[in-house]
DNA sequence: TTAACTGCTTAACAATTAGTTAATATTGTA
DNA sequence: TACAATATTAACTAATTGTTAAGCAGTTAA
């Protein structure tokens, strides 16, 4: 039973730059993904939905900023962590990446440590935060501060498990969530449960539902899908 | 429920500022809290909790603002107040103060005595907004100032901590209040009481109520709901 | 000062519900 | 088809909450 690691995205033109970061970054239980200039960056974030993002400011085809003012209007890469590589004293550039919604700034150059500890605060930071925010689709409203999932306005009564389940799989609709990954994210790294408990709660969310929004993927895991 | 000092959170990088202020607000009944740069100052104040916080401007690590808005993320700290210093006639900062989620701003050089009326301005304001106000619905009446409730124009009498409970959990319609959080918010931190004492009171406030106004969602907390 | 009262907390036990398992049925796919 | 993965069901147990009564501290009144 193998944790998903977090992925991380990098983007600068300076292949130097690249490898002290994916190597420090990798040491430390990160998934690396890299890319080499702006659109490449754009690319990549949409392909792989990383759980953060690092971008130099200078990059070719487009800049930092550029590229984290996309990926911002982007559904899926709204919420992403972004932390942008900024040359030291850069007042200007600090200005416009708060502007354009970047969370974090580390100027060059670069401490592998200081990066590493950045990188984990912000991902502890936007967990914590984020799961307290409405998700809805079509009829269907999951809001975990009143504890409340409604399915055309009809109250529907789910206990704490069968919440904290479906509100993991709605919280990306569509992607397929690993069993593994299920158990890690609902019932913790250090509980040990059967095989059958996440089927036995996922039927008792489809009952209650009445519609179909749990799709199973045999041999690989659940998704949330109208 | 003990009075408690107000908690403020002071965050510069300049020694002579942290103990101007610090000896100001020291002397006119607050506790404070002191950071040295951003990143210090956001994990103060995740950790404390304060009842206030200044910022200054310009720090190591993150700026006043950057603390600011990641502050305004956190729903534990999403209403507390923020003051930030800034350089005299520092539109831009103003300007952007304003939009991360300040509440205020005092130019530098700093009067003692301007600084302890706009603590405490802010102070008033915040709580008067949160403390007095009545909350009313359907036929139920929690009016806080004359210490009443009434439903459907008959009054019941509740105790201190009953009153406290349910305004508590009628203050946010539906929203679920975590055990701890009640615990925190009603009985103060560092109060310890058993673990029956809150379902006795919510049962205290059932019976008297004799309408089912409060919603146990079992593993998590209660909530008020009709 | 005592007696009566009030509000808060606790402890013991009852009741309820959520969570898990295990056994069996069903499905999907190589 | 055969096999492994998932679905379903009901029974079990572990955890959480509800209820009651009793005790304690502080307050009031005689």
């Amino acid at each position: 039973m193998q944790k998903e690691l977090k992925k991380i995205l990098i983007a600068d033109d300076e292949p130097d730059i690249l490898e002290i970061l994916s190597y420090n970054l990798q040491k430390s239980g990160f998934e690396i993904y890299l890319a080499n200039d702006g659109n490449e960056a754009i690319y990549q974030a949409q392909k792989i939905s990383p759980d953060l993002i690092i971008l130099d400011v200078m990059m070719p085809n487009k800049s930092g900023i550029e590229v984290c003012r996309i990926l911002r209007k982007d559904t899926n890469l709204k919420e992403t962590p972004i932390i942008i590589l900024t040359a030291i004293n850069d007042e200007q550039t600090h200005i416009f990446g708060l502007e354009s919604g970047a969370d974090d700034f580390i100027n060059k150059p670069i401490s592998p440590k200081l990066l590493v500890s950045r990188v984990n605060s912000l991902l502890r930071r936007i967990n914590k935060n984020q799961n307290d925010s409405k998700i809805e689709f079509e009829g269907i409203c999951i809001d975990p501060e009143k504890f409340l999932v409604t399915h055309n306005n009809k109250i529907i009564t789910l206990a704490k498990k069968e919440f904290e389940l479906l509100y993991l799989l709605a919280s990306k609709y569509g992607k397929v969530f690993l069993r593994d990954e299920i158990l890690i994210k609902v019932w913790g790294k250090d509980v040990i449960v059967g095989d059958r408990t996440i089927d036995v709660h996922v039927r008792k969310i489809r009952q209650k539902m009445e519609i179909d929004c749990i799709t199973t993927v045999k041999g690989v895991g659940y998704k949330f899908e109208l």
